[in-house]
DNA sequence: TATGAATGAGTGTTCATTCAT
DNA sequence: TATGAATGAACACTCATTCAT
């Protein structure tokens, strides 16, 4: 009987030993030796599961991402259904505990640097772009005229992405509660202009 | 005797040629070999003035950032003194023209992502933070208690940030006006706040 | 699975073609491409089995040193128990078919000169120095007072060195029956002084 | 008026300086912008004087060489006439001050290995190599027949290189006390067996 | 499924040598 | 005579990838 769910298990073990050996070499200093090293399993073994190097870390980055979507729609669910809640709902999940580890951090930066010169790398950040955008205009635009509401998205995404991306460059622990604090004001601010 | 000055012609041709290299290549995908090619010079000649390839990104880092200082003096000096007008300044200064050229941006990205793992970059990266957090910070304090100077510091350093960061991702190019606009209106909310 | 024991026939197969290619190139001349080369080998397996070429150098003067300590163990064990054989031995085993190859001999002409400068070989000419001193006086301390035995052994050492280097340095064959002959002539005038 | 003599006095300058960086870096890591650097000087200059780097690295063994031949001269005029106080004087030349610092000790080292290989050096080798032999044995044909002779002198070269060497590679101060007692030693040992 | 030996192109870097000034 | 900028081949070493076992 072989062995049932290896391929998952294995798949997870790596993206994991990912994740941990780009947080200390960086991503160019994360050989796939490092990663099979760290995962203890050989080298040749990343290639039978991720066909390569780029396929390894594309899965890398999908596993953040479905992490953080998996996030927003917890809360979002959990959240009350007015645009406020909403979107403090969505702001949080930003900020959730899965995106702001050092290793995620470190990804996710290496992320938007090696998207701009890979294709594949390049559509999966589109896609997320938009999709925090499409969120956020959706709810905005409860509140206020279409036009406003992408106004207001735009700059509520842009928040959101500044502060995460200050609070990793920061060098110290993530203090999300400054972060989320500073976001719901300016989504307090934007809503305020319309009632 | 030897050409006098020759130095500094060379190098700003390399900064030239790294910045457009990164530009094609990506910074892992910029060689010496590539760089020098490029500028039309033999690939010794890189160590001769730059130490190592690390120095050679210092450098073309450090041109960018002169660059931006340099924008956002020149703007100040030309703004009216009143805070608004001031914190505005600083606003398009990080949105001059310097900064938004697809060399630029793209090598703003690979410089984040590497100075997680390169401390001379670090170090290069927390100046220009709190450079940039100071400034704002200078001009909130004139308008209103420093408590709140600081928050509102610290959620406009973010906005300008997140709006220049999705700025570069987009992959079109960069709408100054609209990211200008955004920055400016935040600017204004926060005033209004302690008016 | 990968053949077993590969490890050992490689590091043989590369430590024989690094003396052969010291032999013609010099130690300086010896390149990785070189060794590589004549062993039929790729260069990146240099660095797979010996990390890397200090390794390699090193790896190769231990070959030496086993071989002309076992020549060593071997003809003191079968010479009789007498000082003047024993010494008779171990000076025959400094002239053993094993150290008398060009090969050999260049390389520790180079091995010589390159302990001064690299310490993992600075230790390993220290053992051999110190090993070769300890064996003669051992033996010159059983036919006579110890300070006398020290003298002696420090003498012979040279005497056996100082042979060999003008061998080595001669251009001709070596001529070990000279050699030996003169040391043995030594080795009888220094213990009749105490008899 | 142009400067006289300049060239012996750069030459000098030169030697030295590569003397020095031998010392500290060993022959394979003496670079002639080291030897520049230390001698004060550009490095094109090397080549004016000495062609190549192989032109500087045996005009420096051929100064080396000159100060141990002057000294032998000295010690032998110096000398009385009969051949024991004649083996002494070349016995004490070859541990003259000037054969025992560091930097000569070494660059010794370095050219016995490197003579191997370069034909010009070899050349030199092979002179300096004969010259001892010669004198000795000039000297012990005074007190015995020519084969004896011929087999004393080689056996003292040996000894005096030996002891040499063994001192060279010690790491300690060269012991020339010692060293010079042993080789006294033999000679009487050698003139002995044919009074 | 899994191993790790083996490959070999590619990298940053060094350095003797040349040459315009 | 002297400089040091410039060259470019050569080097040790790395590493994604392949493949026999």
């Amino acid at each position: 009987m072989p062995k049932v769910g290896m391929r998952e298990v294995r798949r997870a073990q790596l993206i994991d030993a990912t994740l941990h050996t780009i947080d200390e070499a960086g991503l160019s200093g994360t050989t796939l030796a490092l990663v099979a090293q760290r995962a203890n399993i050989s080298t040749g073994i990343v290639s039978h599961y991720f066909g390569d190097k780029n396929g390894l870390i594309e899965a890398t980055m999908r596993h953040i991402l479905r992490d953080l979507w998996a996030a927003t729609a917890r809360r979002r669910t959990a959240a009350k259904a007015d645009p406020r809640s909403r979107l403090r709902a969505v702001v949080a999940a930003n900020f959730d505990v899965s995106q702001i580890s050092a290793p995620v951090m470190k990804t996710w930066l290496a992320f938007w640097s090696q998207s701009m010169h890979e294709p594949s790398l390049k559509r999966l950040q589109h896609v997320n772009t938009r999709r925090l955008y499409s969120n956020l205009s959706a709810e905005f635009g409860k509140a206020m005229p279409r036009t406003a509401a992408r106004r207001a998205a735009g700059g509520l995404a842009a928040m959101i992405d500044g502060l995460w991306l200050r609070g990793a460059l920061s060098g110290e622990p993530f203090d999300t509660k400054a972060a989320i604090r500073l976001a719901n004001g300016y989504v307090d601010m934007l809503l305020a202009q319309h009632e």
